[in-house]
DNA sequence: TCGTATCGAGCAAACGTTTGTTCAGGGCCG
DNA sequence: CGGCCCTGAACAAACGTTTGCTCGATACGA
């Protein structure tokens, strides 16, 4: 069984298959009487016709495929790719629905960053995609130069870190975990904690940022007893929860009062629970604890009771939006533009 | 800047276009004088020619996409999907790896199996790919059935449960787990260790499998006390280095004799291994310790001493077989087949 | 009534390949 | 010396779109 093509419904019509195509693709200067024009539509939608890609592309000398970039097989943080590429999920979710409902297909695309022809070669050369996706990795400098001179479309999903980027302009979609944190600790606040502390990583610097500016707006006290950071390449995430419990047995020992804890990840905050636990303290009672990432299955059964309040960026919404803004740049040649969007209080029992 | 094309060699070499093809693609009913043929690839390189993907889709209805099956936001194993796509990564590049260099793009599709006209729809009517690989989501059973009776090409990419595929004339490629556990028992018994515990997650069934039958092969006794299974559902891969602290102190505490641990995964072992320093065990003077799945970053600071001895699954050839066994099927017709690839032992410091 | 817009739609070329067919020239055999 | 086959290569069509251009017919103002 064939493929329907204009053709089809060219001869179903009796009409010219130019003026099909251009029925269906809504021509601007499109004139046509409006009763063929229907014929047309509702022939098509009988057929069960979608345009033959590789046609459209040989025409259009478009590929139609968006490269999401993967790039080495160690990122140089152990352990960052291989978390990112996890989290990742929903953010890539959210990139191949608006991908796909706009008729391009996201395709994985292998950029080492030891492998500087790559680029140059697939992209620019060959033009096997019409734009480009970072996930995970940031491309070594001299790529994003090349990229930015030669104007070829890029969107930064959630960089990290976000530094990387000033002045270059490239478009950028990341989350506003400041904000986000910050919203956790108004909630706490408005529930009446006036001190809480802050257990993280140390990489975690827009969370952290978030913590300083809500108690500053708060009008708290930074108190940097409160405050426990440890470092990613030692204590990574399959640690987190290790570490969380250890800060947290720290924070325990050393006497400082508390009555709540934001923790920087959902994992770090399973161990800040482990060690309250532990002590006896009643969790949401006695401690008040927020997580962030709503990792996937939160309430379901990944951790013991309470459930976890948590902060939850917009990662379905951020794919959405870096497919938009890619789009709107190779669509409608728009300019570069960075976009932050805000993550959710996602609010359960453990405050 | 102009991509270079067929006609650009012509026309340097004074030929027709149709005649660069023939020599380009090797043309089995080709008559070429040498010198000429020579001549052709020559400008070829200099110009640096690729071809471009859309007119040879155009040409031979192929798309040369491979589309790489996502499925559910929550896959039924609350982390499962999530796990599998962190491990998955190797694989992945293994098949971008294979299959760029035969000319093919690897694609994400959602197919969500809530949506049964989504394989319909994307796959088989507008063919928007000419294989499938499934990499972290078993389809549907109607799903299965369907992809087999259009004799569309698929290929699992070590698919879980294993035994969901039985029957089904479909490609797939596994590891070999059992016979990984298996290797890495024998090392153990080389090194005089006769009495080896086995902690692991209950899924892990072919690992399981694997510690069973070397007990037999090596003539051991099973001692089921020896055995520690947990349950994935309750402690999840996030908690599965605290599953593994757990069993490993219960087994300490039961002072059954023992000298070796052969664990289900690394993050199990990395427990097993907080347990037994707590207990003040030397490794691997007094317990040798290995792992299973060569966590990223192993050998670097993931895990605090000694260095973990582990079992990896040959993830990135798992990734080119796949691509391998698709585009046998796509390309020359070729029949589905199964192959099982065998992981490899990792010495280290703890066995 | 004639010239001129305007409307509605068809014609045809082009995008870059691949491949079946044709065709000129040369060598060989009868 | 004519007919035939073989070699090496060109010719041309086709894949499914898109889009600039043409063109007949109708409408309209002069």
């Amino acid at each position: 069984m064939r493929r329907t093509t204009l053709k089809d419904i060219a001869l179903r019509t009796e009409l010219d298959v130019s003026t099909v195509s251009r029925v269906l693709n809504g021509d601007g200067a499109l004139r046509i009487s409006e009763r063929k024009r229907a014929q047309v539509l509702q022939v098509a939608e009988e057929l069960g016709y979608s345009p033959h890609l590789p046609a459209r592309s040989l025409r259009l000398q478009r590929s139609f495929n968006i490269g999401y970039v993967l790039s080495e097989l160690a990122s140089p943080l152990p352990i960052q790719g291989d978390l990112e590429f996890s989290v990742a999920r929903f953010r890539i979710y959210g990139l191949e629905e608006a991908l796909s409902g706009r008729g391009y297909l996201l395709s994985l695309l292998r950029l080492p960053a030891t492998d500087p022809f790559a680029l140059e070669e697939k992209v620019l050369r060959r033009r096997l995609v019409d734009g480009l996706i970072y996930g995970c990795y940031l491309p070594a400098v001299e790529t994003l130069q090349k990229l930015e001179r030669a104007g070829f479309p890029v969107v930064f999903l959630d960089p990290f870190p976000p530094s990387a980027l000033e002045g270059a302009r490239l478009s950028s979609v990341c989350s506003d975990r400041k904000a986000g944190v910050q919203s956790a600790m108004r909630y706490l606040w408005t529930r009446g904690h006036c001190r809480i502390a802050f257990i993280s990583s140390r990489t975690n610097v827009r969370r952290l940022a978030g913590y300083r500016s809500a108690l500053e707006e708060l009008g708290l006290p930074l108190d940097l007893r409160l405050v426990k950071l440890f470092d990613p390449p030692r204590e990574n995430s399959y640690m987190a929860r290790a570490a969380g419990y250890r800060r947290m047995q720290e924070l325990l020992q050393e006497g400082v009062a508390f009555t709540a804890v934001q923790a920087g990840s959902d994992a770090t905050a399973a161990g800040v629970l482990d060690a309250l636990q532990e002590a006896g303290c009643r969790v949401p009672e006695d401690v008040a604890v927020i997580g962030y990432d709503d990792v996937e299955g939160l309430d379901g059964a990944l951790f013991a009771e309470p459930f976890l309040s948590t902060v939850r960026d917009p990662n379905f919404e951020m794919g959405i939006k870096a497919a938009e803004l890619l789009l709107a740049q190779i669509e409608e040649g728009a300019q570069p533009e960075s976009a932050l969007l805000q993550p959710e209080l996602v609010l359960r029992a453990s405050a």
